[in-house]
DNA sequence: TTCTAATAAGACGTAAGAAG
DNA sequence: CTTCTTACGTCTTATTAGAA
């Protein structure tokens, strides 16, 4: 009975144990792989007759063998594959910082240059060519705001400001509607926490930066409208009204308040409306403006120790990446009415370079922490539940045998 | 008897069955692995006690569970941390390339801008501060060549002038020295052969390209060398010199000729010095340049029918990818004496763009078909050494038993 | 012809032996 | 122990013979 019993274990070897082919046989079976790799069993039973070595190998342990090395092929092709595809992307990926870095010291060296040419040819005589010039390179925020219709605190009001903003944004986050700069010291590398640039020679200060979160797009927003959760001098977010948009979008005004950087400044409010929709391609965007008087839209009056700050259109830009993660591209973009504090305090609000560490890399530090904790949490309980759940797929294809 | 083979099998099962383990069994395990990955062998053997649903398990398959658990963990974790490698690695190259385009952009529309501003403002008095600016700006080729003592045929006076050709190409093909501007209809991506640039508002016609190549830097270089090969308008390249330098460098004096693009036009014949050296980080670089009498350098007498051309610093920068592979940066930059044929066909000698196409973009093209040819042929008999080695060994370490 | 049940073959996951 | 290998159970899919 012993003995059935082990017959029945289907080791269906002549001694009963379990062996591993001489390298002989190994290579035979390899060169035999080489030309074929999927013989037919009737190829099998040929090559079983046709190679003394093979005799004493059954047919089926034939096929479990050509089996398993079909397999182990697979698997080690995968798996160089992908280390090829990575060893390529990352070459890529260098080079293209590098081009970057190379574009943005031209970009930087012609800007200036720009700047310098600009300055000069203002003082001669080529007034009038040099409108039409400007016009051309300062496209975006110059010519879109002025002239509309008046708007007032209506829906309709408050959503064709919305999508105004929405556009002036866009520009300036991915098109050049503002001369950006390379931020002083941020180089871009795998390291580093973005792409950071800061404007020139545009009103106000304004920084911009773009980068790769482990987040989702969802979970980015709410994360960056929390804005006192990241950005220090902000004292306080008020949402004092929320409007449904019809196209699935939401508008908020919000009433915002920063801390002054010193006790000798006053500090700094904000009326702004927020919009935050998605676009055709699954981005999210949260875009933001003041809300002021000249623009004829609904108003707030001044608050008691606060200097009322403006926001041109700024915002975050969540596109989501497949396989997870978000591409993030940030525009913060303020003027600070420094003629309100002492001179010698006004560096601190003309200088982009500060917003942009404050603020906008403030919000990137923000996402990549958050990520990193997220993804740590992750690994900790990782690889259990697929094996709960198979075990209870099986459980119930067998019914509970 | 037979009972005692079975035993000595050790299949070590009651029954002497390949047996999976149940699914409340399975769940049993994982929650303990996950407690615990590694038990040592009491702690094994306690868990057999404590746990009714294990207690029909032998302790030894207890522990090859946890053996082949781990190894399982380890084998998927490998393969998710890959993968998530490259998901990231993927975005941040789209990241990059949109952030290049977005640079290109604004480079393409200062230097225009620039332009514009340049050629006003010589036509008016700026001439003093004209020129203190265009020499920050165009800062490597112009200030660079004058101020020299005369040079001869000797080979220090030849190391000089190949020293100089070799900083000259670098700081076009990874500096400022030259406004590039982004090659129509050239959209960096992952399909594309590479990044491809023009030149804008320098002497002659200058093209410039980078990109990746499965090939090694030695290979890579010898194909660009042979530019019949690849360069349809090169009629023929003799090498007339060769002079091996100091720090193992090669330079060698080449005599060029192109065929003319019609036969309307003569043809144009290259007089070359080409200078070949290996950085200090590994790079591979071959550079040229033309010899002319203005230079005091060796001379050579013109050939009939041929118009002399003249190539500025120009050449092929190959950097090693770790992993295998090559970065690549070229420029090509000629003087190709427009003046000499009629109007009508002028364009097409003072055209960056047919440059691009005929001689910069050819190399990359032959160098990916290469790099292809290479790899596909390495796939046909892949897999194959490994295993008869391996079986190799194992047959010499075994004695040959 | 079309549908269905039986069969075969392969992919996948995993138990356990072998070698280092 | 880890890593590789042999062998097997399970599930899926392609093929085919027989029935509607």
């Amino acid at each position: 009975m012993m003995a059935m019993s082990c017959k029945d274990g289907k080791m269906a070897m002549d001694n009963g144990k379990y062996v591993r082919y001489t390298p002989e046989q190994v290579e035979a079976l390899e060169r035999l792989y080489h030309d074929c790799p999927k013989p037919s069993s009737i190829r099998r039973q040929q090559l079983i007759r046709e190679c003394p070595i093979l005799s004493n190998i059954e047919p089926k342990q034939i096929k479990v063998w050509f089996q398993n090395r079909r397999c182990r092929e697979k698997q080690r092709k995968e798996a160089s594959r992908l280390q090829a595809v990575n060893r390529k992307l990352t070459a890529m990926n260098k080079l293209l910082m590098e081009e970057n870095d190379r574009l943005q010291k031209q970009v930087s060296q012609l800007v200036y240059e720009n700047g310098y040419f600009r300055q000069h040819t203002q003082n001669t005589t080529l007034a009038t060519k040099d409108t039409s010039c400007e016009s051309v390179v300062t496209s975006g925020q110059h010519h879109l705001t002025p002239q509309h219709p008046p708007r007032d605190a209506s829906p309709a009001g408050l959503l064709s400001i919305a999508e105004e903003t929405l556009a002036e944004f866009l520009s300036k986050a991915t098109g050049t509607a503002v001369e950006w700069v390379q931020m002083p010291g941020m180089k871009p590398g795998p390291d580093s926490i973005g792409i950071v640039a800061i404007s020139h020679g545009c009103t106000g200060v304004a920084a911009r930066a773009c980068g790769l979160v482990g987040l989702e797009p969802t979970r980015v927003a709410e994360i960056l409208k929390d804005r006192p959760s990241w950005f220090r001098d902000c004292r306080a977010v008020d949402v004092l009204n929320v409007l449904p948009t019809a196209n699935g979008g939401t508008i908020e005004l919000l009433y915002m308040q920063l801390y002054a950087p010193t006790t000798l400044a006053p500090a700094r409010d904000f009326w702004l409306l927020r919009y935050t929709s998605v676009m055709e391609d699954g981005s999210l965007v949260v875009c933001e403006r003041s809300l002021s008087n000249t623009q004829n839209g609904p108003s707030m009056p001044p608050v008691q120790n606060f200097v009322r700050g403006e926001m041109l259109p700024s915002g975050y830009l969540i596109r989501p990446c497949e396989g997870g993660g978000s591409i993030i591209h940030i525009v913060d973009h303020l003027n600070l009415e420094a003629w309100s504090v002492p001179e010698v305090l006004r560096p601190l609000y003309e200088s982009s370079t500060v917003l942009a560490q404050k603020t906008t890399m403030a919000a990137l530090r923000q996402l990549r922490q958050i990520a990193q904790e997220v993804s740590h949490s992750n690994v900790t309980n990782w690889g259990r539940r697929p094996a709960a759940l198979r075990a209870l797929s099986q459980r119930l294809s067998r019914g509970f045998q």
